[in-house]
DNA sequence: TTGTATGCGTTATCAA
DNA sequence: TTGATAACGCATACAA
């Protein structure tokens, strides 16, 4: 009943007869890898658009053997948290513009997934993120020798490319803060020394580490592990009267900021709350818009990853790179 | 220097050449369209292992026109929310469990994004979210002809398949909770009636109209279109003494909340606060967690949606369904 | 500047 | 129960 000819979709070879040409001509307007004559051409892009043309991609990628697709490993949403979807949206729409699609791979396939997209073919570019510092992805992804960009930098690098904001100059700009408020403490919370084995969380700590060596005054650095919802009062707890304590931590600060609000010491003068979080926090709420904020660039991020992917795909003996965002105060 | 016969991504061939059969058996083992006998089986089985050989794709989606990828319409993050993350990495999980990859299409590309995945073949299902009342993406879905799956309830739906929260009956339980509570007034912010458009937006407005309309307390509206940060001040402001006013909306609450606590309302008696809202609220703060809550249930949704769209793809003559999942309160 | 012919690696039909 | 063989739609080497 429902096929008649035009429920088929149409093939180069129905737009090079419609044109009047041979199916190689259009394939050669497509991918312009041959010079064609303005009124081929022409022609060729009139049927094309009369027909709806669009090429087949399994044709296409079994013939070339680039499928246009970016595999995108996602992280496992924990903890209700959501920037990740800043990074996907952003990586997706950065690379429609270069001509590729993204796919995601999940967390839960794990290596084994990383070599399932190579090895079928279905990928022909990988970017990871949220990567431990130790990841067996890592070394699925370099093993399978398809391009590839790390949101992140763990430590078996290789010579992969990598992208990310500098959590070591981060850790520098909390600590150098810090004295200049002229605090003597600065609390981390989130059990950051509990997650170390996290690629940034691992370069914080050793940012924060080189930062308390270099001059400067003598700054306590106290590690907080407990609940997120305790941190502002504990906070206020170990601060002497007259003194002042930084807090800060990766991640989560949302939660930290709103028990301090709840407690109503949100703005009490014996806390510095420092975060790292984007415009979204200062659009909350005024009180929120006064907190000295680093943003985590994550569109920059992203759109850094892509383009470094498509300098990988494209540019001819295009060498890996390692390159970090600069993090900077948005709120002076 | 590199390509010795290694390099090569092994194929059916070799598989068939190292297990002694022809290519087309190694075929049937892998799609089980034929039967094997015991031992063939095994033997190819174990030259797929050694060789660590896997299909390829573009081969496959060429020759048999399926592409084993589904489409997922992602929207823009605006203001920075993140829910739309635990629907795409559900999703991705769930096709991945049932044998599909999912590829993302950016709102950005709107209904041409839609077309184009259809008319290459890069896909052969599509998830589409974030709908508008009329989207003229949904009109390029259905006229792809390829089987859908709509998270929300668009009005040309037509013959497609639609999942989602019941949001008519989550208006019916906020106001049946307004009136059990004894509050006089629903406050409604987020402006709403602005948002109508939006598909969810709209039928939960139809179902304030419907609770309405049916016996009980007569309570009275309001709809709140200002900023979010000063919802609570509003809302405290025209509650008169000794009574109690309802607070509802869909999303964002967490601003509205934590400006609650910012201005020490959070736990006025004078305000009841009511979430849309996952687990992640309550575990913010003990404070949150005391705030009656009904779950999105995003994760259902998704894994309907996935099954959905499998039962579309793969059961003989399905017809298109529409599903809503059942909200309830998760604290009484 | 263009046309002809070949093969990419599958799936599935036709024989045996 | 299995083998040979023919497409699927495109990109590109080779001819003209």
């Amino acid at each position: 009943m429902r096929a008649d000819s035009r429920s088929r979709r149409p093939t180069s070879q129905d737009v090079a007869r419609l044109a009047g040409v041979a199916q190689s001509t259009v394939s050669y307007v497509l991918t312009g890898s041959r010079p064609i004559s303005e009124e081929t051409r022409a022609r060729v892009e009139d049927a094309i658009e009369k027909l709806g043309y669009h090429p087949n991609s399994g044709a296409r990628s079994l013939r070339s053997r680039r499928s246009g697709v970016i595999g995108l490993m996602v992280p496992q949403p924990r903890g209700g948290r959501g920037e990740p979807f800043e990074f996907i949206e952003t990586i997706s729409r950065e690379a429609r513009r270069a001509g590729y699609d993204i796919l995601l791979v999940t967390e839960m396939e794990g290596a084994e997934g990383i070599r399932r997209v190579a090895r079928t073919g279905v990928c022909e570019a990988l970017i990871l993120m949220e990567l431990d510092r130790r990841d067996e992805r890592v070394g699925a992804v370099l093993a399978s020798g398809l391009p590839s960009v790390m949101i992140g930098i763990p430590e078996a690098l290789g010579d992969g490319s990598a992208v990310d904001l500098d959590f070591e100059r981060l850790a520098a700009l909390v600590v150098e803060r810090a004295r200049a408020e002229l605090c003597p403490r600065l609390l981390l919370f989130g059990g950051l020394e509990q997650r170390r084995h996290r690629n940034d969380v691992s370069r914080f700590l050793t940012g924060i580490d080189a930062a308390l060596a270099r001059d400067g005054a003598p700054l306590q650095v106290i590690h907080d592990a407990g609940p997120l919802a305790g941190v502002p009062a504990r906070a206020r707890e170990l601060t002497p009267e007259g003194e002042r304590t930084a807090v800060f931590g990766l991640g989560r600060v949302q939660q930290v900021l709103f028990a301090a609000a709840a407690a109503g010491i949100l703005t009490d003068p014996a806390l510095r709350f420092m975060a790292l979080a984007g415009e979204e926090l200062a659009a909350t709420s005024p009180l929120l818009a006064a907190i000295p904020r680093i943003d985590p660039r994550r569109a920059e991020v992203s759109e850094l990853a892509v383009r470094e992917l498509v300098r990988l795909l494209q540019v001819e003996g295009a060498t890996p790179r390692l390159q970090l965002v600069e993090p900077e105060w948005s709120v002076a």
